[in-house]
DNA sequence: GTGAAAGCGCTAACAC
DNA sequence: GTGTTAGCGCTTTCAC
């Protein structure tokens, strides 16, 4: 990189005309550029294998075209889609994206602020975790800063925002078991006790209760087992279900579960206790990654739009960084599909 | 963002000390600022909320501290960890990450135009197709930018790589099968046939082969069926491969299968057909992600150092742009590992 | 110890 | 149509 590098003045002086002019083809700006000088200055761009200095130019037009993305657990599948939804757009819109990792509070201070020092013209908030403090997103707020929130209900109509309808699915999905004829369905939980706690495995727990009630059926929360959002969370919560299933004598026809890595677990853990899905114990999770068509049986599943998601945070947050800040914030809720494959079976009672 | 930003010279004034100063404590160029100078202009920045522009900085420095990250598919999960290794220490080296999407030729050449016009301090390119071109890296090359290469072989000793030894890991897995007892092995093999050809694809399968012909076992190529390294794909193959198994008085008795997905989707349809593993019919894989250990039965595979990659990837890169080109570039071969679960089973013959 | 000033590569008035 | 020029916010000689 200590190679002198070639400037918009050298392309100049090559092609014979001021830098004025190369910044103008530069820029589409060609009304003001004739025929011919437009192709020698091209002709002049080819020749000294010019590239332009996208930092000079931000630097006078006091803004870039690159947007921070900070993001709780890159780790987690989940994200991943929507990440990919994400770049979709902003490569298609012309824009950068520049990724920031932060698991806690401070962490992302610290990323907020690296990446406004970069200039960023937004931010999009991608994070899991439950009650995370919203503070300085107002600050956020306050400085005019484009941002949009991506699965972090903050409960603040101000802000802009893309949700999943967790409470739907979950209310979706035990439905379904309900419409199959279960009474007493079980819940396998996400990180509803563990550390760090779920926005979503609260509100799938509120869809399993509601989707209860209404049909008056008594939420049994002694038929709830925490399963942490993971394989072996699901696969322990399973153990412990199953365990208590042989004490009583009317156990839980079905079991929610409320992402699809649980279900994994718990697949293998009712495989193994020789326990036969879907006519032993029916189940239904949330999610539909790729893998939950190939689990055996298939899960039966609601499908989150995940990918989506990400396209439609990265167009909220590109519509306000050109056309301002709208005039009312938006909160967008994506709507869930229910995948119905082989964990449920037909009806129970057939 | 269009609020008047707070500028050095806003620090200064506020402080009564000149700009130079200022630029001073922000380097932690001490030893040219007294004590008390130092607190004031501290406290001016405090009180001003003063940020850094990191874009004027990199203006005159004539670099930044940033690196650009180019890969083939966001999707694939197998690449996550590498991305968070890849994070984590460029995070801690106070770098920052910009990501591009490129899944063809044109769009890798493209992004890295994109990349370099940000003046992205290194490259890191993460592909997984197989024979991609080269000539734009030898390109790279020329212009003394950093960069290296992960997980992509280019024949091409002068160039940074970090690859996994996928032959090394195919002949592992193979072995293992081999030590139990097997002598009739067949292959579910990545993307042999099926676009775009990987190059992992190709080292597996030799692995394979090598593995059997250091038994003085005939490879049957008859026994190989190409997943294309998804579920589908896997789950599709295993069902040619049983199909096939019936019409034959000896066939395989265990099946090496080029990567844990398709490893997945092979499950299933043995478990459909009703074939047991591991006593029908034992499988080893390679990959070993956090599904691995929650299939029924548990797959027994051989472990890539995905995080490590990145990790090493990346520190490779921050050596080369800090340091210089070092004098050889190297090629970083990862070691992988068997991890017994449960589809190998024990002893073919006990 | 501190300050004045040049200039990084580019854009955008404004003048011609 | 094209050129001149003044910065964008910062770092960095070089004087004092």
């Amino acid at each position: 990189m200590k190679k002198e590098s070639v400037t918009i003045r050298h392309v100049a002086q090559r092609a014979g005309v001021s830098v004025t002019t190369v910044s103008n083809v530069l820029n589409g700006n060609l009304r003001h550029v004739g025929e011919a000088t437009r192709t020698a200055v091209r002709q002049a761009m080819d020749d000294l294998n010019y590239r332009p200095n996208a930092i000079a130019r931000s630097m006078v037009r006091q803004t870039t075209a690159t947007i921070g993305l900070v993001m709780s657990e890159i780790q987690n599948p989940v994200l991943v889609p929507v990440l990919d939804g994400v770049a979709e757009v902003l490569a298609a819109e012309g824009f950068r994206l520049v990724l920031a990792e932060a698991d806690n509070v401070e962490a992302e201070a610290t990323a907020i602020e690296t990446l406004r020092e970069q200039q960023v013209a937004g931010l999009l908030f991608m994070l899991l975790s439950y009650r995370y403090p919203a503070e300085h997103l107002q600050k956020l707020h306050g400085d005019g800063l484009p941002f949009v929130l991506l699965n972090r209900a903050v409960n603040d109509r101000s802000l802009n925002q893309v949700l999943f309808d967790d409470t739907g699915a979950a209310l979706m999905a035990t439905r379904h078991l309900l419409g199959l004829g279960h009474s007493r369905i079980g819940l396998i939980s996400g990180s509803l006790q563990t550390i760090p706690l779920r926005q979503s495995a609260h509100n799938r727990w509120l869809g399993w209760r509601q989707a209860l009630e209404g049909q008056n059926l008594e939420p049994d929360e002694s038929w709830i087992f925490d399963g942490g959002y993971t394989f072996e969370g699901g696969y322990r919560a399973a153990q412990e279900f199953l365990a208590r299933r042989k004490t009583v004598a009317n156990p839980p026809t079905a079991l929610f579960v409320a992402n699809d890595a649980m279900a994994v677990g718990v697949l293998k853990a009712v495989q193994e206790a020789g326990v036969k899905v879907p006519s032993d114990l029916a189940l239904v999770a949330i999610g539909d990654p790729p893998f939950a068509a190939y689990t055996y049986p298939a899960l039966t599943t609601v499908a989150l739009p995940v990918q989506d998601a990400g396209r439609r945070a990265a167009h909220l947050l590109l519509d306000w960084i050109r056309n301002g800040q709208p005039d009312r914030a938006q909160q967008i809720t994506l709507n869930c599909s229910l995948v119905v494959r082989e964990t449920c079976g037909g009806n129970l009672h057939r």
